[in-house]
DNA sequence: TCTATTGGTATGGTTTTTCGTACCAGATAC
DNA sequence: GTATCTGGTACGAAAAACCATACCAATAGA
C-alpha cells in the first residue's frame, strides 16, 4: 500500500475491499491501539499542553484515579506514543510528554475536532 | 468557536486552553460517544460498504455476538450515525447504513489510516 | 410435517475494566 | 516528632462489558 494517500483517493479506495483484505488494514489495529476509556484523552491532553506532570494530567482528568492513569500511560509508553522522564528529586517529579508517534495522531484529533465543531450543540 | 479551522489553525490552538477550557471541547464528547470495542469498527465497515445486512456486519466483524452488534447498532442510530432500514419480508431483512452524520466521519478514519501506514509495520 | 431462513431477544454467567482505599519513600518545614 | 509533598503500588470490591446458549416469528420449500 501507498505510503501516502490523498482524501480523494481514500475515498475511492475504502469503497473497495483493498484496505481491509489483505489483513493489512491501516486502521483497524489503530483504533484497537486507542481503544480504553482514558488512552485518546490523555494524547489530547497531552497535544494541549506537553509535558505535563502526573499530578496535573490527574487533575485535568478528573475523576480518573491513580491506577487508572498510570495504567494507561505504561500502554501509552509500550506503545511508544508517550515519553516518560522521571527527575530524581524529593518529592518526585515524573513528566510526560508525546513523542513524534504521538504528535502524529494531531490529524486525528484534528478531523475529529472538525466534526464536533458541525455536529455538537 | 469557529464552524471551520484550518489544520494549521488548529495546530495553534489546540496549545491554548481555547479549546477545553469553555466547556465546550469539540473534541471529548466525541471520543466519548465513539468509545466501546465495536462502534468505531462498525462504522468503519459501513464506510466500505454501504448499507449492509445485520448477517453481513455481523460475518464482517467476527468474532461479534449477537447481543453486542444489536446493542452497538441500536446506540449509534441513537446518536444519529447509523440507519436501520427495515424491510417486512420473510424472513426478515433490516439494512443498516451511514447517516450523513456518519459519513462525515470518514476525514477521521483517513487520518488514522494515514497514521497506520505511517507506523504500522 | 419438518427444516431452513433472518434478525434479533432473554437469560445468566464469566471476564475485563474500573474504582476506593490504604499505603510507601524520603526530604523539608514546622 | 509530625505533617506535607509527589508519583505511584497493592489489594479487594464493584461495575461494566462481554459472551454462550437457547429461543422466537412466519413463511417457503422438501
Amino acid at each position: 500500500m501507498n505510503q501516502s494517500m490523498t482524501y480523494e483517493e481514500f475515498q475511492r479506495r475504502v469503497s473497495s475491499v483493498i484496505l481491509t483484505e489483505n489483513g493489512n488494514c491501516p486502521v483497524t489495529p489503530v483504533i484497537q491501539m486507542l481503544q480504553g476509556k482514558w488512552k485518546l484523552q490523555i494524547i489530547y491532553e497531552l497535544c494541549i499542553q506537553s509535558p505535563m506532570r502526573f499530578g496535573e494530567l490527574k487533575k485535568m482528568l478528573t475523576p480518573i484515579t491513580n491506577t487508572m492513569l498510570t495504567n494507561a500511560l505504561k500502554e501509552l509508553e509500550g506503545d511508544g506514543l508517550v515519553h516518560r522522564e522521571q527527575y530524581n528529586e524529593i518529592p518526585p517529579r515524573v513528566e510526560y510528554s508525546l513523542t513524534e508517534k504521538g504528535r502524529d495522531l494531531l490529524p486525528v484529533f484534528y478531523a475529529i475536532s472538525q466534526w464536533g465543531m458541525k455536529y455538537i450543540p
